[in-house]
RNA sequence: GGGCGCAUAGCUCAGCGGAAGAGCACUCGGUUUACACCCGAGCGGUCGCAGGUUCAAGUCCUGCUGCGCCCACCA
């Protein structure tokens, strides 16, 4: 069905069409990457959204693609490549790259064909890739703009190095935690001129170049200005004073390493110390001496041993708890390290990016994360841009002879001759990332689809990727687009959890595989529940049992269906007048008419779950509990009655399917089809609120019947009947109560025949004026019905004892509004009534005996 | 260290100023010709604790306790 679909044509959008556009562009997964339960949530809320905007007559643009993914791809092949005793030097760049294509052509982008699975109504025909031809030229071409407004420039600074990676990282790809670590205090110098710093990286002070303390701080004012000597080394370095410094942590003296520290570096920098490079990329000490050639780790411990032996240490504190960063790709801990580097100037950027969301161009939903974006965009480092890997968009800078430096276009030739070289890095992967909006719609062409397409209408992505991807979309865009922000809205879906909460991971062996999922209970359950799960910013919990339920309602779905063609619905006719139908048929058609207005608010605020829930709750309990089992009474009337239900029937059906289609395509299409005859409900159009005023009598006849029902199957449960036990009995006071033509539905419903000359009521009970009499054949069961009448007769009570409060506080009376006041006063009455009712039939029993239950001989 | 969020039925969560809700789980009953992936009837909560505002408080405010998340260049 879904290859039919896109054969067809359906999800292939026309730039050119007058329709009014809609477009989402998809999260790239990476080429890496399968399908995890994360993606499929977003590809169903995503699918939801398209797919109502089609039905309601959009141009629909939903553009897949995938991204390159840096250094996760690099990776994966360097791993091949190990597998056969290789590394990629071996292969030399161009072979290499050459193979990381190769990989990407036979084993990349498996994800594309479980979206198929899953239903994804993508436009494949505009598929993109960031490593395509096309967004590379976007990649040059706003590196080239930026790098002449000033806005991305090398330099030396510290950055987050990986040096199991060998690569450059950006804050984002560091994540923090808190390790056990030691900080030890070491006593540099001796004598009066002795100073005391802590540290929690001995192994650095092999590359100290100063010591430092707050020029305020009264206990080292004296060494301000004076020279000390390095433990181990010997080597002499000023004491200076620093602002930076806190006086109050540690001992208020700082070791400083410029080469090794951000903010060593900072210091550094202000009061010009040099700075001492003590490592190489893979972390091991190049300073000469007894620690050359150690892994930081072991030099670490081997630093600390030296010292203790020299008497250095003055004290310890192990453990000691402090954040240490780590690689987001492989864990190893990130060494602050000083290298040439590209950065992107954020702060001018960050600032649009911040005024886009300020001024309401882009509007976050849930709008409490809005505070987070903010948070993120006011407080931006620059950018470090650079990775020292092969896979990815090349640096477009060239260097020359004497320094000189050319930044080529995407149609410009590199400078030759001799002595030019291209920078040999390749960018992070976000920055192609960030160009996505608009580079996947063919800036910097100005094509159809840019014109079309963009600004996006929504972008749907989850919280935890607002900072590294969506604040740097804003950046790119409305640099690139002419302060034109990327996308209208920006919907934040939660994080998938465990049925108890917890983070679901492969590692955690919690992980539940949508594959699995779309093998057991298809893709429509699936979804159903990711759709059901979705409150806006919330996380979801997820098992195996929601899946089944979902199923299930599909399963309900089918049979009423089924039920519904087996007898004859039909949407071939219009509906015929309002006066010819019953209050049942009144009564769902205004249901179905208030469930298409609040199903489209819903979708227009994104409440996913409620509106799941809404429909789930009306298709279930309204139509197939209620307005089904009513409608059979009416089609056994036959005749012109028959043929009426038939068409409520269908309409209401036609109407269910419809609102349902978004997040259930699969079943509804295939019933939609068999009960309308037409082509496909992806391209019908999405239901409309007819505007009739509902008919509010008929709804409440509908209420008492189902009250009396339910009144009546709880009294037959408590007798002990079978449900499914005809029982002789009377019913009297329809008339009064205007239920006199619901009484074939009440017997139906509550299985009641019509009573023959030997009826004897052995039993009665009064629901809203009405007096129920049936023949239990002498079989009652008093204990049960006093129980009941117990528990009925207390809640009754105190009911009235609460309403009569309420009602006895002239505060309450004077100050509430009269519509709540009028409600506690019925609420009031009705305790009474009941209580009444209950004492009657109480007193009625006292002198029974029961002839079932325990008391049984 | 800074910021944010959450504590409601056994579980996962809605509700956010006027009668405590849903799904799942559980109990009882069921050959009710659409459906046992079902039908019917139930059980189950002093809405984390302590104060305060209000005629009225899961719902607003303050404090406390316990979780969770994000950010972070205190060595």
């Amino acid at each position: 069905m879904y290859q039919r679909w896109v054969d067809a044509g359906y999800f292939t959008a026309d730039a050119a069409s007058a329709k009014p556009a809609f477009c989402i562009v998809i999260p790239p997964p990476n080429v890496t990457g399968s399908l995890h339960m994360g993606h499929a949530l977003e590809h169903s809320l995503m699918d939801a959204l398209t797919r109502r905007r089609r039905m309601q007559g959009y141009e629909v643009l939903w553009l897949p693609g995938m991204d390159h993914a840096g250094i996760a791809t690099q990776n994966v092949v360097e791993r091949e490549l190990a597998g056969e005793g290789r590394s990629r030097h071996d292969l030399g760049r161009e072979a290499f790259v050459e193979r990381v294509w190769r990989w990407k052509a036979e084993s990349g982008g498996m994800i594309l064909n479980q979206m198929r699975r899953l239903g994804d109504g993508v436009d494949w025909s505009r598929e993109r890739f960031t490593m395509d031809a096309g967004l590379s030229r976007a990649v040059q071409t706003i590196f080239k703009r930026l790098y002449e407004d000033g806005l991305i420039y090398r330099a030396e600074r510290i950055i987050n190095w990986c040096p199991r990676c060998h690569t450059a990282l950006s804050d984002i790809e560091v994540e923090h935690s808190d390790d056990e670590g030691e900080l030890i205090s070491v006593r540099y110098g001796d004598g009066d001129g002795a100073i005391v710093v802590a540290t929690t990286r001995a192994e650095t002070m092999l590359g100290d170049t100063a010591v430092a303390v707050h020029p305020d701080d009264d206990r080292y004012r004296h060494l301000i200005g004076t020279e000390v000597a390095l433990p181990l080394t010997g080597r002499v370095v000023p004491i200076i004073a620093d602002d930076h410094v806190d006086p109050e942590f540690g001992t208020g003296a700082v070791k400083v390493t410029p080469a090794h520290d951000p903010n060593d570096f900072e210091i550094g920098r202000r009061h010009d110390l040099p700075a001492l490079t003590i490592m190489d990329e893979r972390g091991v000490i190049t300073a000469h001496g007894p620690f050359e050639g150690l892994d930081r780790f072991e030099a670490r411990p081997a630093v600390v041993a030296a010292l203790r032996e020299q008497g250095r240490i003055v004290a310890e504190k192990r453990p000691y708890v402090h954040a240490v960063g780590h690689c987001s790709r492989c864990d190893t801990v990130v060494e602050p390290r000083l290298s040439l580097q590209w950065f992107v100037k954020v702060a001018p950027l960050a600032k649009a990016a911040g005024d886009a969301v300020r001024d309401g161009r882009t509007t976050i939903h849930p709008a409490a994360l809005a505070q987070r974006y903010f948070d993120w965009v006011d407080n931006m480092h620059d950018w470090c841009i650079s990775r020292q890997l092969w896979w990815g968009h090349r640096i477009p800078v060239w260097y020359g002879p004497n320094e000189k430096v050319v930044c080529v276009g995407p149609d410009e030739q590199p400078p030759e001759g001799d002595g030019w070289e291209q920078d040999p890095d390749v960018l992070d992967t976000w920055f192609s990332s960030a160009l996505w909006p608009f580079s996947t719609l063919g800036w910097p062409s100005r094509t159809a689809d840019l014109d079309r397409f963009y600004p996006n209408t929504v972008l749907v992505t989850g919280y935890d990727i607002l900072f590294f991807w969506v604040v740097r979309m804003m950046m790119f865009a409305l640099y690139a687009m002419d302060d034109v922000q990327p996308f209208h809205h920006v919907y934040l879906h939660g994080l998938i959890r465990d049925a108890h909460g917890k983070k679901m991971s492969k590692s955690r062996g919690n992980a539940i595989d949508p594959l699995d999922w779309l093998d057991r209970y298809g893709a429509d359950a699936t979804r159903f529940t990711l759709a059901r799960g979705a409150n806006p910013g919330g996380d979801m919990a997820l098992a195996d049992e929601w899946a089944a339920g979902s199923r299930n309602f599909c399963n309900k779905l089918w049979n009423a269906s089924r039920f519904a063609l087996m007898n004859g619905a039909t949407v071939a006719q219009p509906l015929p007048a309002r006066d010819r139908l019953t209050d049942a048929d009144r009564w769902i058609l205004d249901g179905v008419d208030a469930l298409v207005s609040e199903v489209d608010q819903l979708f227009e605020d994104y409440q996913f779950a409620k509106l799941c829930e809404l429909l789930y709750h009306f298709t279930w309990d309204e139509f197939c509990d209620w307005y089904l089992e009513l409608a059979k009474v009416q089609l056994a009337e036959g005749g012109a009655r028959a043929d009426s239900t038939r068409l409520v029937v269908g309409h209401v059906l036609d109407t269910l399917l419809r609102l349902l289609h978004p997040v259930i395509p699969f079943v509804t299409d295939v019933l939609w089809k068999s009960l309308t005859g037409n082509e496909s409900l992806v391209i019908a159009a999405w239901p409309t609120a007819s505007g009739t005023e509902p008919d509010t009598a008929a709804a409440g006849r509908i209420a008492a019947v189902q009250r009396l029902v339910t009144e009546i199957r709880r009294f037959r449960s408590d007798q002990g009947l079978k449900p499914g036990q005809r029982v002789p009995a009377r019913l009297s006071g329809m008339d009064t109560a205007d239920l006199t033509a619901h009484a074939a539905a009440v017997a139906s419903l509550a299985r009641l025949e019509r009573p023959d000359e030997s009826f004897t009521a052995s039993a009665t009970l009064e629901v809203g004026g009405i007096t129920v009499e049936l023949d239990l054949s002498g079989a009652v069961d008093v204990e049960a019905e006093r129980k009941r009448l117990a528990k009925d007769l207390a809640a009754a009570e105190k009911e009235l004892a609460q309403t009569e409060a309420k009602l006895g506080n002239p505060q309450f009376v004077d100050r509430a509004p009269a519509e709540v006041v009028a409600k506690i006063k019925a609420r009031h009455e009705q305790a009474a009534a009941d209580i009444k009712r209950i004492g009657a039939r109480m007193e009625a029993l006292a002198g029974e005996r029961s002839l079932r239950g325990d008391g049984i001989a």
